[in-house]
DNA sequence: CTTGACTCCGTACTATGCTACGGAACCTAT
DNA sequence: ATAGGTTCCGTAGCATAGTACGGAGTCAAG
């Protein structure tokens, strides 16, 4: 068996090892057999940590986090669905937010970059437009 | 004039008369002048708030915000195009992230849309794709 | 069988961004 | 002039997501 300790699988997830533990405390990672005390973990737990990072990265609290790999365990597809549309407006909001404010960015620069004297009005680049 | 309170002053940025103290103390708001007492203030301040509440729509922390206003009031227009620049790239990672997310999101939702029994696989949704 | 790396555990601390509390002062309308 | 709503101020607390500490136990190599 491919058994691992925790600094192996908090390597193997890009995380620290106070961090596993951290997420164990949370309910996030299952506490794992133990072998004469020392934690063993294996590729389930890398698929789930791993899925952790993915989640974060899409925004997911790590509440919300919780609750989907809850659900997973279970047979509650219209939960499932709903969590993730609900999820999915969420994104849109944030990704319609982050370009806006794209948006305003590119005009700072654009208008900085243009010579001119004076101070680029970093203000009104985010003004309601 | 059109002098206004603090609560006004909250109202107009629809945050909380708290958020704009923490603000000041943060230096990110100047400290008004009083009239007696009480601060007055007026519509500069109203847009420094909103440009507060849209920068960080945008991603910046507060820090980063106080740096944005610090370097609006000079004429370093290279450190202006710098941030900016930084800036854009991050929010084009983080919507490309967010993307990612929407992305394993819809999947899983489709999956568990159509009949079929058992679980909806979760975690093999976000599996790296 | 000892050394050094790793693990365990609880607890404490950090950073970010607010939010609440409570008593005093002040402002406004009646 | 007095009641009620705001404002002022420092300080304290909260939620999120970790990060650090320190002493004790364990494990594998030499």
């Amino acid at each position: 068996m491919n058994a691992m300790t925790i600094g192996k699988l908090a390597a193997a997830g890009r995380v620290g090892v106070e961090t596993v533990r951290f997420y164990q405390r949370r309910g996030l990672l299952v506490e794992p057999e133990r072998n004469g005390g020392v934690r063993r973990y294996d590729e389930t737990d890398v698929s789930r940590l791993r899925f952790i990072r993915a989640a974060q990265a899409g925004g997911f609290t790590l509440a919300e986090i919780g609750e989907l790999l809850a659900l997973d365990a279970t047979e509650d597809r219209a939960r499932a669905r709903e969590l993730a549309n609900k999820r999915i407006a969420e994104i849109d909001e944030r990704i319609a937010a982050l370009q806006s404010a794209r948006k305003s960015l590119r005009r700072l620069a654009d208008e900085c970059a243009e010579g001119g004297d004076g101070r680029c009005p970093i203000i009104e680049a985010f003004e309601p437009s």
